[in-house]
DNA sequence: AACTATTTATAAGA
DNA sequence: TTCTTATAAATAGTT
């Protein structure tokens, strides 16, 4: 952009690599700051660098916030894609989806978040049951994976 | 930027704001493409439009990828903040919740991401573990909960 | 970290 | 949305 064009490549000389990041990259937030004042976007960005360093920006909530809000908006997407139409009843089980990933998703941050998010005594007995149903689900996949490898060792013991 | 400077406050008229929207959004996403390409760093961008509308960039995998590393780390540096030192105790307990957390993830994604990611009979084993952990602690929770609105009432009708 | 010569991005207009 | 163009901003190379 200035005193020369740059070509749209990896920088080798880790030095130059190292300025240009750190202009850039302040750069870009920058207009991601504009942008969501501007048009009143909410924004979120995650840059890790080469080395893995984790720089962040979120414009209206927590970055937590806009991952939650990013889970369900592509969630919906991938499921409106997915299946082309049954209308009233997908929409009813996407609701649904919904709504159990949403408590699912603040259980794990009461889990494991240090008790930020406090959960009341209907949402922690919805988020039990949907646990339970879960350790189901897992107890029967893990049969059926046993079953397969049962079969299996049979299969070498008398080939 | 062209033809008269911009004033950093919301865009009131939505004709001009959208036509704004569109291009600085174009434009941020290029910066973000050029800043991954030049310097080699991973970035994930996600913008809802005031309408809610969702676009997302990430440049190296998946926008999921791009998550749950930003999970680890930022989880990882909050530990690091709380916690002043205890150095080998912490550490270590910090890669075990690191490996809950990932197990988690991965559980999730296997209930309600259709299958994507298959998981192993060890992981299963250790999700089922997790959960019962998990539902313990719950019910211990609403116990509590339980009693205090118990003892609320009493007062009530005892003042 | 500062300075500029240039390149880019983009606001307004069509 | 897309194109044009005058101008504001960003930034590559330099000090």
């Amino acid at each position: 952009m200035a005193r020369g064009k740059v070509q749209l490549k990896r920088i080798e000389n880790p030095v130059h690599r190292q300025v240009t990041f750190c202009k850039r990259r302040s750069g870009l937030l920058k207009k991601a700051k504009e942008l969501s004042v501007l048009c009143d976007a909410d924004i979120g960005i995650i840059i890790f660098s080469t080395h893995g360093k984790l720089y962040e920006l979120s414009t209206k909530g927590s970055m937590q916030d806009v991952i939650e809000r990013y889970m369900e908006a592509s969630r919906g997407a991938q499921i409106a894609e997915g299946e082309p139409k049954q209308s009233l009843e997908s929409e009813k089980e996407m609701a649904m989806m919904k709504q159990e990933i949403q408590l699912l998703q603040k259980g794990l941050r009461y889990m494991f978040g240090g008790g930020a998010g406090i959960m009341s005594l209907d949402e922690l007995d919805g988020l039990e049951k949907h646990l339970e149903l879960w350790i189901r689900n897992i107890r029967s996949t893990k049969m059926q994976i046993m079953f397969q490898e049962i079969q299996m060792l049979k299969n070498k013991v008398r080939p």
